[in-house]
DNA sequence: TGAAATGTTGGGGCG
DNA sequence: ACGCCCCAACATTTC
């Protein structure tokens, strides 16, 4: 007797290699692969421009993947519960396979999704593809979540390496009946007008395309990463996030790539590698806290920065967000993130603390902008992201860290390489000014166009010092 | 995964 | 030769 169809359920894990829910189903007998546009069931979290650009391509070049295995991606958009139950009776599917995510409103529609098909006498099973270490498996001595990197990135790697990736299936069976999908393009996700053109020169959806950025790291930056990671013009980061974020590959494929090259390298492979995988544990320390404080994408987590007094100023904020704000490192940040949809990750340290210490505009504001021009906006890396910006998060940044714009970019652009990009208007000024152009000749200063410091740092800094004081009171 | 202020040290100029 | 001062370099403390 054949056995019925099973549902593979794809949400953002968007990949056929390494993919539990889909090797789960190809053991069982034929697949059905979908993707449910659901609007509206996670309205306050729904991704952002950027990121619909992205997942638009992403779905595609899966729906590739899986034609390549003789199978093809089945497009639908409505409420999950009846879209699934719809596909079930037009399959006659027994079984829906899902791999998890760690928001709350997924979680819960998730935990109500295998309930009822379960109650329908179907088969439901959830996995895990997207993290090293389920967020609930791990506990400190208190046996509480762990809100510290360090102590909680030791534990996992006590936990011993993970499983070894699996490949992707050759071939996935067909049903006996495909059912009907929509065409990609009517879910609308590409924005109207070509703000994104640019985009594709500088990314490339899919799991081909994360594979092959996995590789070239590998082989021209993995070595020199501790040092290249925070030169914002070097090629000296994976530029995975986007990649991570979609499921295009997954934790477990990057830490045996990693480790296999680090096995047979030198030492300071080995210890770069090491330095590399920390960072894989940042993903995993945030989505950890995620999972245990569901509320602080809104809100903080450290209870006594509730009513901290942030400044409402919109013409800061669009100043900011625009790239407008007269420190070079600042703008070029915000500058490329609104070209290329990602920004460095140094200069996204500094641009945060920029927003909440020199005009204390609230760090929530911050996280907004990021959710929707960033390509690999996630919810979990950009709570964690911008509560410690804030200070207001799990082992954030104190009060009085406060990063001078000026100091950073002589310290990590200091030849203006990586601000002259970004503001091209900066080149015409003499080097030593480029990231303090105010201090420049004035006639020079003019034929640049550039626009004078929102804030005088100095200046910003005390009132921040000040806002910020309370803390110490604790 | 800071920066600024303050403290300490040590080489060299000089009386 | 010696002590004194200056100050850069480095270290420590404070915000």
């Amino acid at each position: 007797m054949e056995s019925k169809p099973a549902i593979v359920w794809f949400r953002r894990d968007l990949r056929t290699a390494d993919n539990p829910a889909l090797i789960a189903a190809c053991r069982h007998g034929s697949v059905v692969p979908v993707f449910i546009s659901a609007p509206g069931e996670d309205e306050r979290w729904a991704p952002g421009a950027a990121s619909r650009w992205w997942l638009h391509h992403s779905l595609s070049a899966l729906d590739n993947s899986l034609r390549a295995a003789g199978s093809r991606l089945i497009v639908r958009r409505g409420p999950t519960m009846d879209t699934l139950l719809a596909l079930i009776r037009e399959t006659d599917a027994g079984s829906v396979y899902w791999n998890r995510l760690y928001e709350s409103a997924a979680l819960k529609r998730d935990a109500q999704v295998k309930e009822s098909l379960r109650k329908s006498g179907l088969q439901a099973e959830s996995f895990n593809s997207a993290l090293l270490h389920e967020p609930w498996t791990l506990k400190n001595r208190q046996g509480k979540p762990f809100q510290v990197f360090t102590p909680y990135w030791k534990t996992c790697q006590e936990q011993g390496e993970p499983g070894r990736p699996a490949p992707e299936p050759r071939s996935i069976p067909s049903p006996a009946r495909w059912p009907k999908s929509m065409n990609l393009r009517e879910l609308a996700l590409l924005p109207k007008i070509g703000w994104a053109d640019g985009f594709s020169k500088v990314w490339n959806p899919g799991e081909a395309g994360a594979r092959r950025k996995l590789k070239n790291f590998i082989e021209d930056a993995l070595a020199d990463y501790p040092k290249a990671r925070d030169i914002p013009h070097e090629a000296g980061t994976s530029r995975l996030s986007p990649h991570l974020h979609f499921g295009e590959i997954g934790p477990r494929q990057v830490w045996s790539a990693i480790q296999d090259e680090a096995r047979t390298s030198a030492p300071q492979v080995q210890s770069a590698a090491g330095a590399f995988l920390r960072q894989l544990g940042w993903r995993e320390f945030a989505h950890h806290l995620l999972y245990h404080f569901p509320f602080t994408p809104a809100r903080p987590l450290r209870a006594q920065f509730e009513k901290f007094p942030w400044a409402r100023n919109a013409k800061f904020l669009k100043a900011w967000q625009k790239g407008q704000t007269g420190y070079p490192i600042i703008d070029a940040g915000l500058r490329e993130l609104w070209s290329t949809g990602w920004m460095h990750n140094r200069v996204r340290m500094i641009v945060a603390s920029f927003l909440v210490k020199d005009l204390l505009l609230s760090w929530t504001e911050g996280a907004a902008w990021f959710w929707d021009t960033l390509v690999d906006a996630d919810l979990a890396n950009n709570t964690l992201g911008w509560q410690w910006a804030g200070g207001c998060g799990a082992d954030a940044a104190p009060y009085f860290r406060i990063f001078n714009p000026v100091l950073q970019g002589g310290k990590f652009d200091p030849d203006g390489t990586y601000v002259t990009r970004w503001i091209p208007e900066l080149k015409a000024l003499p080097a030593k000014w480029v990231h303090q152009p105010w201090e420049a000749p004035r006639d020079a200063l003019r034929k640049t166009g550039y626009p004078p410091p929102l804030v005088e740092h100095g200046a910003a800094r005390d009132r921040a010092l000040e806002a910020f004081s309370f803390i110490r009171e604790r």
